[in-house]
RNA sequence: GCGUCGGUGCCCGAGCGGCCCAAGGGAACGGCCUGCAAAGCCGUACAGUCGCGGGUUCAAAUCCCGCCCGGCGCUCCA
């Protein structure tokens, strides 16, 4: 297994912690608002991630945390005249309705920033009495320069940060560097406060993913994720934390590219986002469709999303649920474990270098048309390559085979189906395809095969 | 400006120095199948300058250098 290390520069070898285990940390949202199709990139790369080294038999434990408190959710409730915790209450509900409505799997660990105020607090103490640390009037700051690598993370030196970097806020006159950056901020008139040693005030927010990471994972846990746009300052500084703490960080750092939308990056101060709620009302198939664009672009590179693109991924599923029907119509026994090794193999050695999730849906097409080839020409290799096939798509999570297969008990439907037949059987074609017509109209579409009719919800 | 990732057919998009006269998906065209469709299969046209120009190599879409163009980042903020 290979994966490209943001911190290295390069595609590198994968050796876990501990063997057969995967310790996955990656950045939730700030729950103050609609989540949108670029956190929905960020999700589904990571669920990707997880799902294919459970599929390879790692026990994974994933984490993904939420940030409950910050400016966004203060101003917020402010705005809202309604407190933070339900701001982030409410949000978080929207957000994971939304994960789930993709079919992410949840985390094992869905921490909260709120829930361990304690431990940053411990974690600065540390900081504070090595040394790395110092308070002022307005909070408590890391001292960047005497952080051993500050900035390798992206690849530049504190002196080019600072010269290139420095220019687009105010600074803070009582830090000592410019370069330094709030560990803790002390408390403001109407903010929700914790008690510190410092005084009243609340956790600056790289604190929290360090305390809650190397919290609930332990040191040296193997990755660390999130969007490219977090490389800085974010997760510098979290890296940067754990260094002056003298803390064994994440192994290897994976950074997932952004989603863009008319050429620019989707988010919420440029206004041109898509919640996840509106695509999928739309289309419920976006949901699926999404994934699959995913699935089709890796997960480095950034995406362009628009109409035509869903539209074209739409038309990818569908082609992959025709095959299951087809499999189904035609009797295979979706219940057998016979698989294609072969193209399993290749399915595996795509993915093993660098989550290389195109060349494997390639191979998983390539199963769907040698599959649906061979059940054409009455082959008992269909067997094999379809389920393989479904296998692989379902380790991406595609759920092919699941959605509307097996739409059972529609008695009225089957009665119209068979009466088209009959009229078939009497040459009143122009019958059947009244029936055929009328299905149509109900949303159900009919596909004669060999061995008889199949129906599906369109 | 600096860092970083990228620029491949009509569209999306793989390509990890030779297996690339370039995967896979979508759209198009022709054929087979069908009562007609749908789905499917087979085939065809699309990339003949893989942004542009140099270079390394027996061999480059793949490595190096320069240039042009685009995304993201550049501080207490997703």
């Amino acid at each position: 297994m290979k994966l490209y290390d943001t911190l290295q520069g390069e595609i590198v070898e994968f050796v876990p912690r501990n063997d057969g285990e995967v310790s996955l940390y990656a950045c939730g949202p700030t729950v103050y608002s609609h989540p949108h199709l670029g956190h929905a990139r960020q999700a589904m790369t990571y669920d990707i991630v997880r799902r294919y080294f459970e599929w390879s038999g790692y026990r994974v434990h994933h984490v993904a945390n939420v940030t409950d408190i910050d400016d966004n959710i203060i101003n917020r409730a402010l705005a809202e005249d309604t407190t933070e915790p339900e701001i982030a209450k409410y949000w978080e509900a929207v957000y994971i309705e939304a994960m789930d409505s993709l079919n992410i799997l949840p985390p094992h660990d869905r921490p909260h920033a709120t829930e361990f105020v304690e431990e940053m607090v411990d974690f600065i103490e540390v900081l504070m009495n090595n040394g790395s640390a110092y308070a002022t009037d307005s909070g408590v700051y890391l001292r960047v320069r005497s952080v051993e690598g500050y900035g390798d993370l992206v690849h530049r030196t504190p002196d080019e940060i600072a010269e290139h970097g420095l220019n687009r806020v105010e600074v803070d006159e009582t830090k000592e560097d410019p370069l330094d950056f709030a560990l803790w901020k002390a408390a403001k008139p109407g903010e929700p406060t914790w008690d510190s040693p410092w005084g009243p005030g609340r956790p600056g927010w790289h604190i929290e993913c360090v305390a809650m990471s190397l919290g609930i994972l332990g040191d040296g846990f193997d990755i660390h994720g999130g969007g490219n746009d977090l490389v800085f300052p974010h997760h510098t500084n979290e890296r940067a934390e754990a260094i002056a703490a003298n803390r064994t960080f994440s192994k290897y750092w994976i950074h997932n590219a952004m989603l863009n939308i008319g050429g620019e990056k989707m988010s919420k101060s440029l206004n041109n986002f898509n919640t996840i709620a509106d695509v999928l009302a739309e289309d419920p198939a976006n949901a699926r469709a999404l994934r699959l664009i995913m699935l089709q672009t890796h997960y480095r590179k950034d995406i362009e999303i628009n109409d035509a693109v869903m539209a074209q991924a739409r038309d990818g599923i569908k082609r992959l649920d025709a095959m299951v029907r087809k499999a189904t119509g035609v009797g295979i026994d979706l219940s057998s474990t016979e698989r294609d090794a072969e193209a399993i193999d290749r399915f595996r050695s795509a993915m093993d270098h660098d989550f290389g999730t195109p060349d494997a849906m390639a191979t998983v097409f390539e199963l769907v048309r040698d599959a649906n080839g061979a059940i054409d020409a009455g082959k008992s290799a269909a067997t094999p390559l379809a389920l393989t096939a479904i296998e692989l798509a379902n380790v991406f999570g595609l759920e092919v085979g699941v959605a509307d297969v097996a739409s059972e008990g529609d008695s009225d439907i089957e009665a119209m189906v068979a009466a088209r037949v009959d009229a078939k059987a009497n040459k009143d074609f122009a019958e059947a395809d009244r029936i055929r017509d009328e299905l149509r109209e109900m949303g159900i579409t009919v596909e004669d095969t060999a061995t008889g009719p199949i129906w599906h919800r369109s």
